[in-house]
DNA sequence: GCATGTTTTAATGTATACGCAAATGCATAC
DNA sequence: GTATGCATTTGCGTATACATTAAAACATGC
């Protein structure tokens, strides 16, 4: 009833490595030196290197590693298109789906706290929040496959956001499309939840993606 | 230099079994029972298992065995409202990569081709060439995520159609919408293209969850 | 009969063994 | 110095062994 496999302790090992840059974009890494690392066979390492291969975090190519995956500027364009347009989706079923307000305290709170990470200067508070409400969002949405997708999603573009967070202009406009689409939600207009949302998450792609060109972030 | 390994066979036999019929939604079968069914040992199969599971084909239950997942009306409905965005987003980045008329060749094939299979009621014939159409038409969004994503949702959709095709209304408005949306890109007219095609998944989907609701079919 | 505790069974998770083939290093020829 | 063929190494794919532990079967008491 311990009840968490070496499968998962090396799923969550390795993306841990990989968020947290100790595996490094581009890398590569043999079964054995990572099964070594983590302290167990290969077997599970090689299962669990295979469901990260099926969430782009890696790839498995024979007799060169498990090379840890890069992601490129257009990789991120692509990927922020599917998100925009996923998210926004969800953001009009959350609309059409009638919620309380009460039911919608998460994101609320969400917003609050970006506020409150904004005025602090606290962007690492402020990313953390962001992310809250991008998820809780995104549940509200009710599509669980979509919701998954989603997660795969957000998680490559957490790498990117990490390093590119403190460059960036503070997210000061961001809060105010938050706001509308959670208005939105609760009035039940799913046509406005879908477009600001669409336009929010539109906006934020250029500006990652001209940032992570400018600095020519190729590898991360 | 025989490249396929035991492993890829795996996931073609266990692909090719799910749609066909001879592993029914809903059914159970040890990692033991399709080794030997397949001629190999445990290991493959297990991590072909894990591949397909991360496509949501099969679930693996500890000690329940594998399970092929079953499609609820419900599922479809989530799959169609994932495949509707993606696709008309696909649809909408065509248009705008100024493609040239032999370049959309394929999608006229397609068009042509349904049209034939129409007029000799043939609908198996058709629904290949529908297929086409649509793995062009994401092919030509440019976004290799948004394609994977996109093939794994239509190989869901496959399994639904395939007991439902045969009771439907002849899709007889359907390849008006195709051309309408072939004309767009090729016009470059984004906005037309997505919401032409979007109107055109969106009717489709209600048409088979109706149909998947008013059969019952729970398990398929 | 039904519920509860105990034994048995057996499927899985993991480690390990091993052959093959790809990559590497080396020697030789030009 | 470069290229070609051969030998060597070694990482991976697969099979297999085995301990663990959940489920099933069973027995016991009410």
């Amino acid at each position: 009833m311990g009840a968490l496999s070496n499968v998962d302790r090396a799923v969550s090992a390795l993306r841990q490595m990989i968020f947290s840059g100790e595996l490094p974009p581009g890398s590569d890494h043999l079964e054995t030196e990572l099964a070594d690392r983590l302290g167990m066979s290969r077997t599970p390492v090689r299962e669990a290197a295979l469901m990260l291969q099926a969430q782009g975090l890696v790839e498995m190519r024979p007799r060169r590693g498990i090379r840890i995956s890069p992601v490129s500027a257009q990789d991120m364009r692509d990927i922020y298109d599917i998100l925009t347009e996923l998210e926004s989706l969800a953001a009009a079923r959350a609309a059409q789906a009638g919620y309380s307000d009460s039911d919608l305290e998460t994101l609320a709170a969400a917003i609050a706290d970006m506020d409150t990470a904004l005025a602090g200067d606290d962007l690492r508070a402020w990313a953390e929040a962001d992310d809250r409400f991008h998820r809780e969002l995104v549940r509200l949405g009710r599509n669980a496959r979509l919701s998954m997708i989603v997660s795969v999603m957000r998680d490559q573009v957490r790498r990117a956001r990490a390093t590119t967070l403190f460059m960036r202009p503070k997210p000061e406009q961001s809060n105010a499309d938050h706001r509308k689409v959670l208005q939105a939600i609760a009035e039940g207009d799913a046509r406005t939840a879908h477009d600001v949302h669409h336009a929010h998450r539109q906006m934020a792609r250029d500006m990652l993606v001209a940032l992570l060109e400018k600095h020519q972030f190729y590898g991360l």
